[in-house]
DNA sequence: GCTAAATTTGTAAGCGCTTACACTCTTCTT
DNA sequence: AAGAAGAGTGTAAGCGCTTACAAATTTAGC
């Protein structure tokens, strides 16, 4: 803690001002109100069983008293947390960084805290977090899982933990998900490529290098090969690379395939900034885009406009906004089994001049 | 919590499996070691005054039995939360995602948690958390700022709050920070214009149009400023912007220089992102860098290679693993009253080729 | 070798909240 | 109109930890 010359200096002065506020205890709300600290605290919590005059005479005097429940007795006494954790794979790319404020705002709208937990894309991390989740349970109310890819022992384990889980971009869980229809996505990308005639496809998937494949990342690689089926083209395996999706893998896969692979007619890129990698190894290699190669991303990010990528929009703060919500919901009704949803939100082509026909 | 079809179908099963183990308390650890509770607790805070052979005792048990102190009952009892609020403006920006990022590995490793706290550029929510301090502390242990605009009253307030505290990008603070020299790398960026021969200067100042300024933008202005008059320029104010740190908000400054002002010679960004968006707004109108106008950032954004802005490189990662460190420091040795230090780090002229001398 | 001082350990009282249970009133039954 | 059922409230026992303070042990002093 902090005690330097500031405070050191007011040390001799009126004390007073120094002492920090006592706490406001339920005690002092049972006090003041005239009904017993059971009462109140059922009342805080508009249990049912408190009569209408209770519940008035509480809210008044804890308003009056500035009254607010310590989280750690709280939490120690079996009630919540009054936190949930917002688990990501990083927490510097675009879409997560878009999706965390976005979910941060709604838990920060209903009086929640929100711990952040990146995974940075490291096994050990998740294996850390996913290894002990009654640490997890024991600090937080509820979990948001961006994109993540868990093992079926993961899954049950955590819808078995007792916390409320919510998740944006997964696939066939025991809880409320949010995401977009990635196959489609890809599909509707991949078509766009295949529709300006090009048939000689490159595919910058996703998947991180050596990893556990997220949902996302392998929903889009299967819409992009189910695309080229229904065109009767086959998949040539030197054109599929693993790209993850940061922009520095997507320069890397680019380059790899322009060093050791071939040129491809045109490319597709599993997100935008994986897209924006391999428009940077492209000019590192004096190429570009359409006029060597057609490319189109998924994402629809803040730059793509700019670098004129062609790409298949979606809604990113709205699926970390709605998972959000869902998770609020589900902790706010805790009893409610209603059965998990899925909600698939849509997506849009928008094409700008980094596709064009193939000549 | 989450209590749908999973759980319910295996309620009929075995219970045993379904039954969570029960947590390890400081109680099983003291049994285990043969020693009382408050030895151990002791062991487990490594307070002085307890032998080794006890310390290893109880290292021992605590191990063995896989325990983990409660935070609730911790903080409670008058000890710590375990966690860390990061509040950053806004967590989407470059800056701040990778800044957030840095640090919240730091701490992880440390094994804090990291309490995500985004202000959303928000005056509202800025008031909701420095406001109520006593909220704050009573759920962390301590706080790392990353370029907030703070009121002499709120830095008072949070320097005799009891938390822990460390900042990026601030100034005069009674507590640890870390930056760059802002002033001096707007001046050097400044004066790379200057040295190309361009006089007649615009800037996109990092200010939030109508809210308090953070030191980081007022430095960078001034830095500016004196590199103009060092030369004996004027500022012109009607090429004077508040164009804020964001992609939107340069497009929007710029757009308004070019619509309603005039073109300037040469150009300097309060940061990358700015620059990006004035880019965006050139090329609406037909124009571009550096035929039309040079123009310079602040920052070295992923992105900025790319898009060939010149820049003052700056260390993101580094000053919020740096700060996030100092923070753990601080919360490691509370008694220690060191003076709060400034540590400064490196920024690096990077010329690309959006400036060029003038013609 | 015996007392004073220092060191190590244990006892027990909370921290502020939740909750099982007991208790007092109302309100329906039949 | 007597008893059952229910609504509203209170009592008290923790939750798992920290921390005065007391007790037991060791070390030092002369």
């Amino acid at each position: 803690m902090y005690r330097a010359q500031y405070s050191q200096e007011k040390k001799g002065l009126s004390p007073c001002c120094m002492a920090k506020a006592p706490r406001v205890t339920i005690q002092d709300v049972a006090a003041l109100s005239g009904l017993s600290i059971c009462t109140v605290s059922r009342a805080l919590r508009r249990l049912p069983n408190v009569s209408e005059s209770a519940q008035l005479k509480v809210a008044d005097a804890a308003t009056k008293l500035g009254y607010k429940a310590s989280s750690a007795a709280s939490r120690l006494a079996g009630g919540t947390t009054g936190s949930v954790a917002i688990i990501a794979p990083t927490a510097t790319a675009w879409f997560f960084a878009q999706a965390v404020e976005a979910a941060e705002e709604v838990f920060a709208d209903s009086g929640l805290d929100t711990v952040l937990i990146s995974l940075r894309n490291t096994p050990g991390v998740h294996r850390k977090v996913f290894g002990d989740l009654d640490a997890l349970s024991q600090r937080v109310d509820g979990v948001l899982l961006l994109n993540i890819a868990l093992s079926d022992a993961e899954v049950e384990a955590l819808a078995s933990s007792g916390l409320a889980v919510a998740s944006v971009g997964m696939h066939s869980v025991p809880w409320d998900n949010v995401g977009i229809d990635n196959e489609e996505a890809a599909w509707n990308a991949t078509n766009h490529l295949l529709g300006l005639g090009h048939w000689d496809l490159a595919v910058l998937s996703g998947r991180e290098p050596g990893e556990r494949s997220v949902a996302t990342a392998t929903d889009r690689l299967n819409g992009f090969r189910r695309a080229l089926a229904e065109h009767d083209l086959t998949v040539d395996p030197d054109l599929v690379m693993d790209a993850g999706s940061s922009i520095e893998g997507g320069r890397r896969a680019m380059t790899e395939l322009i060093e050791n692979r071939r040129m491809p007619s045109a490319i597709f890129a599993g997100c935008d900034e994986t897209a924006f990698g391999a428009l940077m190894a492209l000019r590192e290699f004096g190429l570009s885009a359409p006029k060597n190669v057609s490319i189109i991303g998924i994402d629809d990010h803040q730059m793509s406009w700019f670098l004129g990528l062609s790409t298949m929009a979606q809604p990113v703060a709205d699926q970390g906004a709605f998972a959000a919500n869902l998770l609020v919901e589900g902790l706010q009704h805790p009893g409610r089994p209603t059965a998990p949803a899925s909600h698939v939100l849509d997506t849009k082509l928008i094409e700008r001049k980094s596709t064009r026909r193939k000549r």
